[in-house]
DNA sequence: GCACATACTGAAACCTGTTCTAGATTACGC
DNA sequence: GCGTAATCTAGAACAGGTTTCAGTATGTGC
């Protein structure tokens, strides 16, 4: 019965969590500069004062060492969003409310974001695990976006199934603007069309 | 004004031609048996009897590739679906055949399916034009499933909205699903939800 | 059929993700 | 404090995508 706070992770000692902090810091730092093939493993060793060996430990792999990144900076997201909740009327709104500024933050940082979901979709199942912990973050956030004010109650098998296809269409659009195939306006529009799902209330 | 069947390609001679399918042929074999990580350069060049130079010079990266040997398998199935159109009621109805008898075929090589989508999930910049076309030729066997048996008229902004936030769920769910982070009824439920973003008719 | 430009070949070289190794260093139970 | 196990470090080595190059073959205009 060891159920620890954040994302599953085995103790560490200070030390230790201070190099995983360094390690993400400087990742973050790297994939800001130039988006995810700046995000080199040797560089993140160096940048945070770590042996590459020691890096590899903490993160089996560039893709681990991204997802993870991603689920600290969504972490960040999320508590701003519980300080300050979309105020909108209906649920759908809300929800729109919350994926557009999640979208206008990424717009300030669109080379770590690149970095982010390049690598969460790039994943495959050695990542498994940690894609699930991204992926459970971003419902939980959407699912209190719909509960507005309430605290949130078991979500239904068709919200849940609603809620998959937002995340889906929320990362796919994400990425095909990231490679300029798709302008601002039309993430937007997707994020609306696909908000459509959810039943006004 | 010169305009190439097919994707727009420069012409090439016959031999070339020959070479272009023996590398497709090669790497689609590859693909089948290992998936993403199955299909090396290397092999594939020395497969389709091609120096690895050549190999670079038809296909710039392994994306590329993969993006192109995507563009040859959907305009197969798009060729079938045209031979025999699903024959449901509704456009709805005929929109979800069309994705779940593409997707039994995908289940039937998903090592190739997770090589294929794997490249074009991680495509980047680079890479958009071919995207591109892979995606309109998506669009347009969407459209054709909308209309039935009329010839499809020009879509709606509206429309256009609906099918790429359709596809994109394809995508990712399709994604999750090979990566195993989705049952095969899920990626059927994520599609019939999707699809109700098309009005009835 | 010749001359030239373009394309193809084989092989080496390069880059970056990943793995491995031998020797410090650190954490921890006693 | 002491001994042991786990962790960390520096650096070499390996793997596969990509680039480069010298030489050969092919296609094209004349």
């Amino acid at each position: 019965m060891t159920t620890y706070t954040k994302a599953d992770r085995a103790p560490l000692t200070e030390r230790q969590e201070a190099r995983r902090r360094r390690i993400l810091r400087a990742t973050t730092q790297l994939a800001a500069r130039g988006g995810y093939e700046s995000v080199q493993m040797r560089e993140v060793a160096e940048l945070s004062e770590v042996a590459l060996g020691t890096l590899y430990r903490y993160f089996p792999s560039k893709v681990h060492l991204l997802v993870a990144t991603m689920y600290d900076q969504l972490d960040q997201l999320h508590s701003q969003l519980r300080r300050r909740p979309p105020k909108s009327a209906g649920a759908r709104e809300r929800v729109v409310d919350t994926l557009l500024r999640a979208f206008k933050g990424m717009q300030r940082e669109p080379h770590l974001t690149e970095a982010m979901m390049r690598a969460l979709q790039f994943a495959d199942r050695s990542v498994g695990a940690e894609v699930d912990t991204v992926s459970r973050e971003t419902t939980s956030m959407i699912l209190e976006a719909i509960s507005g004010d309430e605290p949130p109650n078991e979500p239904t098998t068709e919200e849940l199934a609603v809620i998959r296809v937002i995340t889906h269409t929320w990362h796919s659009s994400l990425i095909a603007w990231l490679n300029g195939r798709a302008s601002i306006a039309q993430v937007r529009t997707d994020i609306e069309t696909v908000c459509r799902l959810i039943p006004e209330d």
